[in-house]
DNA sequence: CTCTTAGGAGAACAGTGTTCACAGAGATCG
DNA sequence: CGATCTCTGTGAACACTGTTCTCCTAAGAG
């Protein structure tokens, strides 16, 4: 770094990134950009290089300057979705009050439901099935994916931390294989029981948000938000929570934040 | 079979279908059998017209003589696809016991599994996204749809009517709004309650076969058989089973059946 | 026997991803 | 400063794709 000033006698700014690269990186956040609309349009297979590079008054074979394929660029903004969506869960179990393990948990899952409902075709880029291009996971996506699934996780470990959860009848069911498993894994430090729980609210998440998200519900459940809430806080009651929950109750309280930290904006 | 003679004298036997057709059905057929083919093994989007009609000697422009277009093909294709599924559902049920709810329920979701596991394209195909084509519900592939749905329903049907579990906890979970969907729904005559079972256990199948199908596991839980068995029997049980329920009793029970009805093939 | 029609062939069009040889501008170095 | 070299873009080309025409042949219908 701190590269030679190339001129005469321009001003003590010294570049910290060569300009040319800084450029170049302007150029891929275009293409990046432009693609990523026709990505939210059409979806990820009508996604046209040459569509692309026209739209940015560039020939095709110009953007093989930027990515090795088509393939590669959609990699690339598939880990945008992920870092995308990492984001907003991060925003929203910041958002939501901590004292209150119910309803942020509440909170985090209805902005999963958000992202995936705002972003369609990023949601089936990233949690569909993987083009076989990309298979071998780069480990740079890896790390997205990690950091959003950590919010689910920190939410589980939370809430077994404030012990409103037994999760012993979870324990009991666990066979000594998955038990092994669980322990192989070793995502948290609260042993396979807490892991359970969490693979279980996260299938139960993700497989009410695809259905719904592909138009797998029938008409009257389509699209609705009370289902969602229903289950994910059932989801929760049912890993093993103490005493009886009020799910009125819980989504008022959760409807109030929202509306507090929605508003300001 | 009985193929007619088509010399001078032939038999009384009259064509209850045209031998037109007949053929016609048959080269739908091979279309769409080597269509399958290719679909298996590349998966939908690398499904090409040119590339079938090519591996059964024919021109591009003949196909359209059996199919509008492409997606017409792709549906066709996802309408055998939950027809194989429903089947195999189908097939699962009746060969479980009858008498025992809980191995019942668990046999089917297995069979589920196993076909998403064996069909993986398939499965991505009807799950997945829809091709935004066939966005326009052909009654007929609705069918085939419900056909399937319906077994996993029968299961909580018998189960509910069995009495051995119990309804009120989750009945109780239900907001007003959330329980007129139910009712408008309708699709059994056991109340919002068990429909309320009936999602839950149906989304909970769903999210962690998707999962696993599509890579998302973490390795020491991908491809897991254990971790299915006990969030299915786990499903029935948190719906609100009446009594404790030994998981290692009603997987080996379902082991025990399994190779009693596989054994024979 | 005619005559109609279904099914196929082949060319053509517009589009795609990808590769290559070439050219110009920017930065680097003697 | 000039020479050089690397980066970035162009334009042509190749091998594909889905789809639509026109034309032709053979099988069934009357």
């Amino acid at each position: 770094m701190t590269p030679i000033a190339t001129g005469t006698q321009h001003g003590a700014v010294t570049h910290p990134v060569p300009r040319r690269e800084r450029i170049r990186q302007t150029t891929i956040d275009e293409i990046k950009t432009v693609a990523h609309e026709q990505l939210a349009e059409h979806g990820a297979a009508a996604l046209s290089l040459r569509a692309v590079a026209r739209a940015m008054g560039m020939t095709p074979s110009a953007i093989y300057r930027y990515f090795d394929s088509r393939s590669a660029l959609i990699s690339a903004l598939a880990r945008d979705a992920y870092s995308s969506l990492a984001d907003t869960l991060e925003a929203a179990f910041l958002a939501a009050p901590a004292d209150d393990q119910m309803v942020r948990w509440l909170l985090v899952a209805r902005s999963h439901r958000r992202w995936a409902k705002t972003h369609p075709t990023e949601y089936t880029l990233i949690f569909g099935p993987r083009p076989a291009d990309l298979t071998g996971r780069p480990t740079a996506v890896q790390n997205e994916v990690e950091r959003s699934v950590a919010v689910l996780f920190r939410c589980m470990q939370e809430v077994v931390e404030a012990g409103i959860v037994d999760l012993g009848v979870l324990d009991a069911e666990l066979s000594p294989g998955l038990r092994a498993r669980f322990q192989e894994w070793d995502c948290t430090d609260l042993g396979p029981a807490a892991e359970a729980a969490c693979m279980l609210v996260w299938t139960q998440l993700h497989g009410l948000i695809a259905l719904d998200l592909f138009d797998h519900l029938p008409p009257p459940l389509a699209d609705s938000a009370e289902l969602f809430d229903q289950q994910m806080i059932g989801a929760l009651v049912r890993i093993g929570h103490r005493g009886p929950v009020d799910f009125a109750e819980v989504i008022r309280r959760a409807d109030l934040t929202e509306q507090h930290t929605l508003a300001p904006t």
